[in-house]
DNA sequence: CTGCTTGCAAAACATTTGCAATCCC
DNA sequence: GGGATTGCAAATGTTTTGCAAGCAG
């Protein structure tokens, strides 16, 4: 009953391919400074605002989501994936994703809140952070921001 | 085997008692700025550095606790509380203290990780904020940080 | 007095925005 | 060609820090 809307916002530039190939590469939610670095393989000369301006139209478009973390810079991830929650290592930084929940929670809102939604973070160490008997993956490398 | 550090780097100054009072005076974690708003009525003259330095030296003294959520500015309460949550209002920001826990968690992490400690976060809407039936509470006010 | 504290302003960070040049369609 | 997009730099908003003056003990 309708044509396709071609007034979509949306442009696909060099820029923007690079970014969502980033998000696609990886398994976890990246801050702003990482998804930078990693375009920059692509398209070496992008900006930061760039990379804001991207993440911010490619959230609009559906595309990916971002990720709020008490003290933490917004990670961002793409969307699609169901419900889950996130693992924050203390040692790397890096967030991982979790997709356990413990369930309804409506029952933990004290008397008179309307419960709308939950988030659950757990911290500690990643495998590859771990104390002993660490996996051997990528070396840990802190996030710019914290 | 040693006697009291009397060492003790903190000093009782009008403004750190005025920002201690200002957290005992209130139920929920306050925002830098919700503090520094609150202190003023004693010091008038009060910078936000003072708060921010005083907000430090309090939590080293253990006096304080800091809270940190998802996209938000960080809170301050008092310490001494039991192991509790919190709630986000998503309409007037402010937070409050949920002493209700979902419990152990550790089955939520995925193999590998090693769970430390969890964080919960309910949003939704706080008694003064509900859409019917709303208390008559303080006016809703949202702080300067998101 | 001694040196921890404070207020002010500048600095540090992460993110946003103005603007002219550039690229997509 | 026209408008969305980009890079750069300046602007924001929040928290930190340098420094000289002030206050607590």
């Amino acid at each position: 009953m309708q044509a396709r809307t071609p007034s979509r916002a949306s442009r696909a530039t060099n820029q923007r391919r690079a970014i969502r190939q980033v998000l696609e590469r990886t398994d976890r939610p990246l801050t702003a400074a990482e998804i930078l670095e990693g375009a920059r393989t692509a398209v070496p000369g992008m900006g930061v605002a760039t990379v804001y301006r991207a993440v911010k139209a490619l959230q609009d478009d559906g595309t990916l989501h971002q990720v709020e973390l008490p003290g933490a810079v917004p990670r961002y991830e793409l969307s699609g994936k169901e419900h889950h929650h996130h693992f924050h290592c203390t040692s790397c930084e890096r967030v991982f994703e979790v997709d356990a929940c413990p369930g309804e929670l409506t029952h933990l809102a004290p008397p008179g809140f309307m419960l709308e939604k939950h988030e659950v973070i757990l911290y500690g160490r990643c495998p590859a952070c771990a104390p002993r008997s660490g996996s051997r993956r990528r070396a840990p490398k802190k996030p710019t921001g914290t």
